[in-house]
DNA sequence: CCAGGGTTTCGAACGGTGTTCGGTGGGCGA
DNA sequence: TCGCCCACCGAACACCGTTCGAAACCCTGG
């Protein structure tokens, strides 16, 4: 180990480059290792080794890693920008918001997780994207109890797409993988037993080709169409 | 078989009782642990445990936790009855379909945070309701590859619905404990600054009130709603 | 300028987790 | 009956989140 420090040397400051323990400087470091290495890195010790120190110097800034999850949550929705609403394209803003925000998620590989683990997201960056919301769901023409509903749907919606989207993304990180995982499927949906399950045969095709793109553009017109339908119930 | 045991001699089989382990029986355990006490309960120590055993005997007949997880959702998904298609009431079936899918996992504690967790199942059961959907939306008048997208839209609809109630359900266990921290949240909601967010002020209200039925057939209504439109696109 | 006190830091530990390894023992085919 | 095979399981590895208590630090009041 070290010497002991001469009585004659000032006291070498500790740990003298190494900045106070923020929380802001906690959440940026759990960030960069969920960016880098995925959900599962970012752990209490691991994000403490990445400041250089151990897992319980965190717990002064930190009530648990829940609330690291949400502030990290809330610290990504921040790059979400909501438009001002145009009655005249509302569809296409809602569309365009959601799709930025599963764009943003599956971005950062993990977070969808972690939007879906996280309870009730009340940061001041969750607040500013659901008030955008409502205000386009109001120029859209809903009712008030079917914007409140509305918001709380697009929200879970958004997450479970990010999700789904992520799953594939995060567990392999490599197309051509992703590809052959997905020729697997086809192939085994194909040879099932035609007379218990026709349509999953017949549709092997269907079901497994289209790029995310198309299968998400289609949930959004679903969803989109929908809401419009029922504008004016509950 | 061998020699009877001598009287004086204690039986000298250390377990003779318990029946030798099968996948069914700690899928089965599995289930129980699920059903009392939530999915955290569900480690390969206390299912382990629980059958007398320790964490190491269940990897002769799993692979992983992830393959233990695959076989409980599947289990459960025998339960849901996928009715005959009926073109005059596929919209009813559809719902009630998707309705009992989400009864099953909110009665499960954490099994929605199951189907999430799993990757894209193929258990016998999870076949066996998709080709169901697959019918009811051919008798809805769905092109093929609406069908297809359609299918996938709704089970991932279906895990985010019943995550969404769960993660109430779960995480309290208590009525009214839920009932207060909801109350929390309106109060936060109604209090936070008028001029930033005044649309989630106004609807503070609407965005906590309802009771997670009214919510449910909100989105229900939706997801038909807007399969109908888009039913020939895509 | 010094003392005191609150805050921050952090090594160590507790009780959990999933999974692997290597040995053992019992049932079954030859 | 022998020998093999594989389910079984104790032990261990490398993690995890969190707590405790003592040390180190900084700011404030005197």
């Amino acid at each position: 180990m070290a010497v002991p420090t001469p009585p004659w040397q000032r006291p070498t400051r500790s740990v003298p480059v190494r900045p106070r323990l923020t929380q802001q400087g906690i959440v940026d470091q759990a960030l960069t290792l969920l960016a880098k290495e995925g959900l599962d890195a970012v752990s209490m010790r691991r994000v403490a080794q990445a400041l250089g120190t151990g897992p319980a110097s965190l717990y002064a800034h930190l009530r648990n890693k829940e609330e690291l999850y949400q502030l990290m949550l809330d610290q990504l929705l921040g790059e979400v920008v909501v438009p001002e609403p145009d009655p005249e394209f509302w569809r296409e803003q809602l569309k365009e918001l959601i799709r930025s925000m599963v764009r943003l998620m599956t971005s950062h590989p993990g977070s969808a997780q972690l939007a879906i683990a996280t309870t009730v997201p009340t940061g001041p960056n969750a607040l500013r994207v659901t008030e955008g919301t409502l205000a386009i769901l109001r120029v859209g023409g809903l009712s008030d109890r079917a914007m409140a509903f509305a918001a709380d749907l697009i929200a879970t919606y958004t997450s479970a797409l990010a999700l789904e989207a992520g799953t594939w993304a995060d567990a392999v990180l490599d197309p051509a993988g992703v590809e052959e995982r997905i020729r697997q499927i086809h192939d085994y949906l194909a040879v099932l037993p035609r007379d218990r399950f026709p349509l999953i045969v017949a549709l092997a095709g269907s079901l497994t080709e289209g790029s995310g793109e198309e299968r998400f553009d289609f949930g959004l017109d679903v969803l989109v169409a929908g809401l419009e339908r029922v504008s004016g119930t509950a």
